[in-house]
Parts: structure tokens; sequence; C-alpha cells
DNA sequence: ACAGTTTCCCGTAAATGC
DNA sequence: TGCATTTACGGGAAACTG
């Protein structure tokens, strides 16, 4: 019914904005004796920054002291957490010598944490630092960022610069294909097959045979555009999930989406197919959209393959795709009009597929809250005639697998979950 | 195609939002003779705070002294413009005695400007002050806030009290009328007719007999809710002109919206029409809906009166007004869909009528966007069986007056114009 | 508990900076 | 001038607060 602004930016830790607040916390893992006084810790953003290269930098506008104090669900270790912390930017009057291609979400910042305190007499001094963060000032910046957060920890062992993005290495193949199945499991609850790792892989590297140990450069990754389109592959692969987590999650839970798929396989598979086989696929000229493609066999042994112009967010948010499916008709002028299709690929019957998505509407419930005629939409293509294209060969789907969460492992000390919600860090 | 967010808050001047920029100007009318220095203007926000009450109390975050300059556009008068101002809630620790049952919306607050020179050796302090204004902290209390603004401006003609609306005065239905066919025309570029305004005036008033100089409580007119209802006469009716301002600008303005007539004139009216004519008229249940109604005549004498479920601005944003009229339908169960739809009352053939605001889409221009189909939405109701409703008596429409605008004439000094992008005022 | 009010913040548009 | 980045702010929802 209603669908005007959905949950967005979900747990994309790492990533700060820019006037929206941010929580941190820090805990210490080791039990200090005779710690009854106070112990206090100083949050600084941007404390130590990188030398040569002159960054945009930032400071913390809210209290950024705070005492440490039992936590409670752990074992009684001391954690303190900073809430409704706020960043803006250091404005320097001098120049702004930046040198260098960087781009502001290639940039990586800190928090770093210190504390004092006494023991046996001792002055002691304590310090860490956060894994490096972006810092963005609009959603529009996301996407990026989270990229730059994701190339980073994929690829970095030890303590790496504050200019990992000077130089950043290459990613390998097999890498890349898990984070990038990871997303999806992720934040959408089914990871990526084969088949679909392997259009992404022929998309990303060309034609050359896609091999586990193929090197991706960053630029080639999230920088340069696509060949012949306005967009990098990894903002038109993201701009597909936030389209799913939007408006097709159910159905992509379901497994239903084969989406990442060329042109070409997808003739093949349609190609020996009952009529009215369709198959649903992401748009690759387009950001945030998805289609269905239907074949039909002519009497004389040709098949046609047909799409329809690709749903965006808008549109979806109008109608939810499963109703789409359901309720879609073509009118070819002056016939009757018919929804062609039938059987999602292989041979699923449609309201098989989809059927538990439906939305109640129309032919069921509510027909009669009197007096008004209920209302509906339907999805229509209507036109004079069309001319159909051509095959190759067949290509059976299979499942996706279950794929780890990668973030995790790759700090030292305790793991530093960081997000414009939290960020929790561990001496 | 797109519509998420359109140009909203347009002029609604004297209403000030707090965290959102605004701009005032302050004029001096009379020509100073030896005034070459500089001349400094202080802004204060709530400088005099009523005795009694205790309402909330603002001050301008920002900087609030600017000097005169001369002011180019006119004739070489000073003048200064504040920009980028900002106001921030003034809190007391101290208890905030809010007696009296005064909205926020309610409460009138003050910008006063403050100017010392010296004449002939003599200092001379000017000050004047803003017509009252209403801070808000979130557009949705703009509705509310604005009636305010206009109630008073409506019926103050000296300088009242800050407290205005602790004993608000009443209004005469003459007044009012004028100003709500001002609204329409003023926001939506088309007044209200004889027949829109005696439908509100009913509304209003109940069933007693509307005359010119029956009285309307501000309460009645804002504050209680419509009997039945969860909103009040003013919320209704602004989010109608609301609706009409995003979704249905041109057709308002053509007059093809009869829209405030009540269910039984719209049957009187359509009783005795062909069948297939239809009216549009404004949902009197739900905020912001507007729905259509045709007369279907059976063989048996008897009209049958058919509404479609109210179009919202979320079914209008998935698709225009026009085209859902031109391209609505009805499937009653197996028969073949029909546009019941043919004549807007009283006889004027419905593309005659809606043509010229139909949308491009489908049947004209980019049919083949190889390699797609192109898609589209139709509106539609689906149903097994319906039951008519019955009739009254004709009534005709008529065209609606011009009216003037209000507001100007009823500052002392020169107008102040006030909103969150200006508010400008003279010495 | 709850209603009136404010704050939060995404997402689009506009403004700004370089 | 064009692109990169930030700011502005409407609108929906959550948080606040008496």
């Amino acid at each position: 019914e209603k669908q005007p602004c959905m949950p967005t930016h979900p747990q994309k830790p790492l990533i700060i904005k820019t006037q929206v607040q941010f929580t941190t916390k820090v805990r210490l893992l080791v039990k200090l004796p005779e710690v009854d006084y106070q112990l206090k810790v100083k949050t600084t953003f941007d404390r130590d920054p990188p030398p040569g290269k002159m960054n945009r930098q930032f400071f913390i506008l809210t209290q950024n002291t705070k005492v440490m104090d039992v936590e409670e669900s752990s074992n009684g270790c001391l954690s303190v957490e900073f809430r409704h912390l706020q960043l803006k930017e250091k404005k320097f009057n001098g120049t702004k010598g930046n040198e260098g291609p960087l781009t502001v979400t290639e940039e990586l910042h800190m928090i770093t944490f210190e504390a004092q305190f006494t023991l046996q007499g001792m002055p002691i001094d304590l310090m860490i630092c956060s894994l490096p963060l972006v810092v963005i000032s609009n959603v529009s910046q996301l996407p990026a960022g989270w990229a730059s957060v994701m190339w980073y920890n994929l690829l970095t062992d030890e303590p790496e610069s504050m200019l990992f993005f000077s130089n950043p290495p290459r990613a390998t193949w097999s890498q890349l294909s898990e984070v990038l199945s990871w997303q999806f499991s992720s934040f959408a609850g089914r990871g990526l097959n084969k088949e679909q790792l392997s259009m992404l892989g022929e998309k990303l590297l060309g034609q050359q045979p896609v091999h586990n140990d193929c090197q991706v450069s960053w630029s080639k990754f999230c920088k340069e555009n696509i060949p012949g389109k306005p967009f990098s592959f990894w903002i038109w692969q993201d701009s597909i999930l936030d389209l799913i987590k939007k408006h097709l999650l159910p159905v992509w839970i379901d497994g239903n989406i084969m989406g990442f798929v060329s042109k070409e396989t997808e003739r093949a598979l349609l190609r020996e197919r009952e009529s009215g086989t369709f198959l649903l696929r992401f748009s690759e000229s387009h950001l945030g959209g998805i289609t269905f493609t239907w074949v039909e066999q002519a009497d004389n042994g040709e098949a046609k393959f047909i799409s329809v112009e690709p749903y965006t967010k808008n549109r979806l948010s109008a109608l939810p795709f499963a109703d789409i499916i359901r309720d879609y008709k073509v009118i070819a002028d002056g016939i009757v009009p018919e929804n062609p299709l039938k059987f999602l690929y292989p041979d699923i019957p449609k309201d098989e597929a989809f059927g538990k998505h439906y939305n109640s509407q129309q032919s069921k419930g509510k027909i009669h809250i009197f007096p008004y005629f209920p209302m509906s939409l339907i999805p229509i293509s209507t036109l004079p005639n069309v001319t159909p294209l051509q095959c190759s060969s067949p290509d059976p789907p299979m499942s996706p697998g279950m794929f780890h969460v990668l973030s995790q492992q790759l700090s030292p000390f305790e793991m530093a979950a960081v997000s414009s919600q939290c960020l929790d860090r561990g001496f």
C-alpha cells in the first residue's frame, strides 16, 4: 500500500556521516587488579593524520571523555560507550594540498582512544585506535564508502597505512566473488550461486576466461565505469542489492530471481523451453532495474524472446513485483489481453513460484468497502507488433552456497564494529 | 515518470521552522538626511515575551546585527537583509508554567529590529517589530501554523496581543469563505465557486442554513474534529489543497474538478444524466483523497451511482489522475473490460475535458525502445457484482470568481512578508 | 500511558567548491 | 565550465517529555 522511505543504511560499519550521530565503545580486555578509581577515556578523531598528503580532517564536536564502567553483560570487565558523537571538519586556512587523486571515500580516518592509570605507583598509558573509517557527508556516498571499507578489510592483514588507497592492492577473483556473495547473503538473506558469480566475473574481467586467481584492480572494481555505461561495476551491483532489499526481498530469498545472467545465456536457457517460460534478470544498462524475459515458440520452430522494460524502484513502489508478475498483460492491439508469463524457468508454474508473495488486493478480501469500488493497478504492455531476437545454448541453474562473514577476523585486538550506530573496540 | 518529493512549503509567510534557515529584511522608509555613517540594525527574537503565560521562547543562533545599505532596486533608501538566520529554543531550568491550552502553533512570536543614530546631535532610537510569527519544529505542524497566521491576519486590525489565541475572536462565514477561496486561488491557481463554498459552509456549520454572517469559532475551524472524523475541518481542506498542488494542478485550474460536493448533491446532479456521466469529488472520510462517481441508467429507469475507492497521493504518484480517467476500466467478471467514464458532468466528452493532460505513455511515442516492451499501469476495478444507491434533485455548476489576496493590508507600516525564505519589514 | 512536540536522518535537489 | 562534494530541507518515523 504505502512504501515511501524504507529503512535504509543498515549495518554498514566503519562509515560515519557528518551531521549524523554515531556511537563507539571501548572495552578493557585486561583485568586491572587495583583500579578502583575512575579510569577516564578520551576519544580523538584524526589524532595523528598521515604525513604528506593533506586530506580532510575531522574532530569530535561533542563530549569526548568519559569514565569507564563495569560492563554488565560481559564478565565484569571495564568498558565505556560514547553516544551521540558527531563529527565536524577541521578547517584549514592554509593550503589544502590535495595531491593525489584520492576521493573522499578513499580517505581513511581513525578514532584513537587513550587512558592513563597508575599501577603500583607506575603511570601507564593505554592507547588504541579503531580500524580505518570512511567519512561521508551524504548517503549518496555510502556505496563508494562501503566499497573502500570492504576492499581494505579484504586485502589487509597487518595494520596498513591510512594511505592504503594511494596504491591499493589488487584482489583475486576468488576473494572478490566471496565478498560479493557475502554481501547479498548478509544484506538480502541469500548469496550468489556459481552461475550468478560467473556472470559477474565476466562482466568485471571482460571476455577472458574467469579463474579464481584472476586479478581485479580497485579501479576496475569501483572507479572506472563499465565500458559504455555511466557507472562502475560496484555501483551497478550495489544498485541491484538495494533494489532487492527494498522491493524484492522475499522473492530473492526464495531463489526465484536468477538476476545476474547475460542476455546470451538467458536466451540459451529459454530457447528450448515451453512458450510462456520466463526468467527474471537485472538490467545491465540502467541502475537498479529488473525485467522479465519470456519465450514464445512460433509454429515455424523459431523462438521469440520478449523482455519488458526494466522495473525500477519507482515502478515497484507503485506495485509489488510479485503482483506485477501475476497481473502482467500484453494487449497486442485489439486482441484480448493475456498474461504471457506461465512458467518460471525451468518449468515451475508461475503461481507456485510466486503465489505466496501475491498481495491480497482485488480478487480477494475487501471487495466491497461499500460504497466504493476497489481500485487496483494492472501492469500492461500495449503494442502494435513486435520483433524477436535469437539464441545459443542452455545451462541449468544452481543453488547458492552459504558464505561466512568476512570482516570479523581482520582486526588486531578485539573486533571493531563501527557504524553510524555503534563503534565497538577493545584495548 | 518520477515524482518523489515535490517542492513543498511554498510561500507560507510568518511561519518559521526551527533548524531551517530563514531570511528577513528591513527597509528604512524615512530618508535620513545626514546618515553617512554606518547604521547598524540588531534583530532580536522574542525580545519582549508576553507577561503571564510562559510560552516557548527562541533566540537567533546566527549573527544578528548588520549594517544598513543603500538598496539598489528601490529608490535608494536604506535596507538590510539578514540571511541564514536560525532559531533555537531558550531553555529554562525553571518551571515552564504552561497554563492555558495553547498549542505551539497558537503561540505567537515576534522579531524586533532596533537601530540607533544621531540626528543633529540628538540620539534617536528606532524600533519596529514584525507581524506575529509562528514557530514550528516539523512540517507536520505547517497546516496548523498557517491556520493561525490566517486567523490572526483575518481578524486583527489593530496590533493585538501575542495572546490572541487565548481567546480568539470568531470569524463570519463571509470572511472565512473569502479566505478559503483565496487559499485555493493563491496556491492552486483557481478559487472556489459558490457551490463549492456552500458545501464547505454546510460542512462547517452543520445543517443550519449558511448565511454570510454566521459565526465560526476558531475551535470549530481548526481544533475540534469534524463529528465522526479524526481530523478538523481545516486539516481536511488543507489535505485537499495539498493533493491538488501535487497531483491535480492542471485539471483543477481547468475547473474540471467539482470536488467539494456532498454525496447527496452529487447524486441529484447525476440523476437525470446520460449513463457514463461522471464528476470528481474529494473524499470526506479520508485526508487527501479524490474519487469519481458515475451514473448508470438501468432499463427500468433506476439510476445507479458508482464511486471508485478514493485516490490518494500514493496512488496518484504511480499514475497521474488524467491517465487514470482515460484508462480506468471495470472488469465485471468475465466481461470485456470497459471504461465507464464517458462525460464529465454535465455533458462534456471525457477526452475533451481531460485530453490535454493525458500523459503520452503507451499508445503514443516511444513504443519501440527495442529490445524492451514498454510497460504501463492501468487502473481497474475487478468485481463480481455491485449494488447501487439512489437520488434527490439537480443543481447546476457555476464558474468561480476571482478573489484578491488578503494578507497585504493588515500590517501597520510596510507589509511584512515573512517566511522561511524571506521576512521583509520596513521601519 | 499517551498525546503533543521535537529530533533524527534518508534521499532528492540545490548550492558550493575546486 | 564541469565534476566532486557538501548543504539544505521535506517527510516519515522514532524519540522525547511532561
